[in-house]
RNA sequence: GCACCCGUAGCUCAGCAGGAUAGAGCAUCAGAUUCCUAAUCUGAGGGCCAUGGGUUCGAAUCCCGUCGGGUGCACCA
């Protein structure tokens, strides 16, 4: 339990005690009642707007509110002092024996330090990347990837339970054009010349995928129609490019637990139940769409379409489920892939680039409908990843084949680069992400900052046997002032993941981590100043030892921080 | 025209489950290196949190309007 979770359970209990002494009515609604660090750290350790928040309901005032619960608060044997302030607010300082001890818990916990039970093991199935099967990973896919993986880490390690989700969409028109790209390479590899037309998929990696398939047919299917290979094609191309999808996902260190195929769920008639079941419910019937404002497109013509009430879930307009040949538009199998999801699941995350935005408010409310509002479900929106090359944008263009490959980063940068920087950002806001910067060995790069600081710990650790000093048993009363704003740093870790996680933002690990190091850095250059406050000091081990005790502890927290965000601690630096 | 996201220091961004005097890095200026890795650190200046209202004891944070930027807008995925 975090510190701040034994605090707010503290409190709680001084309030019940105020409500059997009839100070305070009972049945006042505390949800509103925080216990936090205050922002200035004059203002003590801990602070609660108890007395604030509760003195209305209570028909008191905050003041004569605070007055009670501080004198049962400073009776703790934890709390050094506890003053009201400003309107009403209750602040404590513990005593350094408090914080001191959480070293020892953060140490007795180890890489389970930040660890805990606020998920109540929900089910939570989050679905990330869902690249089209019919190429390779390019970047545009990384970031959604770094963050859908570390979002599942963080809620896992938060006391969810979570699924690992992709959703494969290999029944639309592009996995066609997959099929065809793949028949001219094929042909390509039994001996003919070709040439690749407009609209077909120019790339090299098909290559690979037509040498494969004429092992596996020889000649057959060379100068056949269209309509006896295109389904095995078809299927046979989206399996070998969904091995190369898995393999760049394993450089980045990212393994799903499912992968969903989305022509699996239609032949298994998914869509056609839903599909039933909305209709059932006055929620799917066959109309007419409007047509869209703005620019007509020149082939616009008005058709009767099965149409999802969308509308009556806050969408604008009303959404087909199945085109005008009857096929089912991408809606309509998605709507039934996440109905299905929500089968095994209590709560659904999407993680999505920004470019679909505009359709996040049907799935909404195709799952509202179809689980009753039941499922909690969260789209998250994946903002673009501009990248530079020393400061210039590297071009790109898909039509020509020649985009960036997600293999060809992590190769060059790494696995834990490429990882950290993703997460680095909110994942709603725009990033740059320049090849020199995010390798550059300095303090702008938070990636480096942040190993940094776990390599000079770990070095701490061979300087000290290299000195030959015999550590005794760390004595923690001997840490001053400096260590403690340390370990109170430190000790907000739990609260940090825990906030993390239901928020559902991982990049604030980053930004903890990034804090945590700068603080650290701080610290171990005092002993440039004073060589009395270096942490191995040949003539006293035992504050040797205390130190080196602190240092670990900082080294820990980086570590079970990283893991979440799926990143190995370095511990040295080259 | 509509919807969604964004607007915080000169620049890049945190902070937004409402909390006290709005933070960090870069850049600028002034310092620290016989050093446990200075690949680092210390200090200073720099803000009508786009704007106008509203809710609240309290708003950068929640709600509405306006302005500015980005994205997407029929049976593509």
């Amino acid at each position: 339990m975090s510190l701040y979770t034994r605090f707010t359970a503290h409190l709680d209990t001084v309030l019940d005690i105020l409500e059997a002494d009839g100070v305070l009515p009972t049945g006042l609604n505390r949800k509103p009642v925080t216990v936090e660090p205050p922002r200035d750290a004059s203002h003590g350790d801990l602070a609660t707007n108890a007395a604030m928040v509760l003195a209305k309901p209570a028909g008191t005032n905050p003041r004569a509110l605070a007055e009670a619960i501080v004198e049962k608060l400073e009776g703790l044997t934890e709390v050094a002092s506890a003053s009201i302030a400003g309107p009403g607010f209750i602040n404590l300082t513990l005593t350094d024996v408090t914080w001191r001890s959480e070293l020892a818990v953060l140490a007795e916990e180890g890489d389970d330090y930040g660890r805990s039970d606020i998920g109540q093991g929900v089910t939570v199935n989050v679905e990330y990347v869902s690249a089209n099967p019919t190429g390779p990973m390019h970047m545009g896919h990384c970031r959604g990837a770094v963050v859908g993986d570390a979002l599942a880490t963080l809620l896992e390690y938060a006391g969810h339970k979570v699924i690992r989700e992709y959703y494969i969409n290999d029944a639309g028109g592009q996995v066609d054009v997959l099929a065809r790209s793949a028949h001219l390479r094929y042909r390509e590899a039994l001996g003919e010349a070709i040439t690749i037309p407009e609209g077909l998929y120019p790339g090299d990696y098909l290559v690979l995928v037509g040498e494969a398939l004429m092992h596996d047919f020889g000649d057959t299917y060379k100068d056949k129609p269209e309509s006896e290979w295109l389904g095995l094609f078809r299927k046979r191309a989206v399996e070998y490019m969904m091995i190369l999808i898995r393999e760049d996902l394993g450089k980045l260190g990212i393994k799903h637990d499912v992968f969903s195929s989305e022509a699996e769920l239609q032949a298994a008639g998914k869509p056609d139940e839903a599909e039933a079941w909305l209709r059932a419910h006055d929620l799917v019937y066959d109309g007419v769409l409007e047509a869209p404002k703005g620019e007509l497109p020149d082939d616009w013509e008005p058709v009767v379409l099965p149409l999802f009430r969308s509308t009556k879930f806050g969408d604008d307009q009303d959404r087909p489920i199945k085109k005008s040949n009857g096929s089912w538009t991408y809606f309509g199998a998605d709507m039934a892939y996440h109905y299905q999801k929500a089968q095994s699941a209590d709560q659904l995350i999407d993680i999505w680039g920004a470019d679909h935005a505009g359709t996040v408010k049907r799935i909404q409310a195709a799952v509202a409908a179809l689980t009753e509002g039941k499922a909690r479900f969260d789209v998250k929106l994946i903002q673009m990843v501009r990248l530079l090359r020393d400061g210039e944008p590297v071009k790109m263009s898909k039509r020509a084949g020649n985009f960036v490959t997600l293999a060809d980063v992590v190769q060059e940068v790494g696995k834990d680069v490429v990882r950290f920087t993703m997460l680095t950002r909110k994942a709603d806001a725009q990033m740059d992400f320049d090849f020199a910067k995010v390798v550059e060995a300095s303090k702008d790069n938070p990636v480096f900052y942040v190993q940094y600081a776990h390599a000079r710990i770990s070095s701490l650790g061979r300087r000290a046997e290299e000195a030959g000093i015999v550590l005794p048993a760390p004595d923690l009363s001997l840490l001053g002032t400096a260590e403690l704003g340390l370990i109170k740093l430190a000790a907000q870790f739990p609260r940090v993941v825990e906030g993390a996680a239901l928020t559902r933002e991982p990049h604030r690990i980053a930004f903890y981590l990034n804090d945590l190091a700068s603080a650290f850095h701080g610290w171990w250059n005092m002993g440039n100043d004073d060589p009395r406050a270096r942490v191995i000091l040949a003539d006293d081990p035992a504050l040797t030892s205390s130190r080196l005790f602190l240092s670990r502890g900082i080294g820990q927290i980086i570590r079970n921080g990283l893991a979440l965000m799926g990143v190995a601690a370095l511990t040295e630096l080259n």
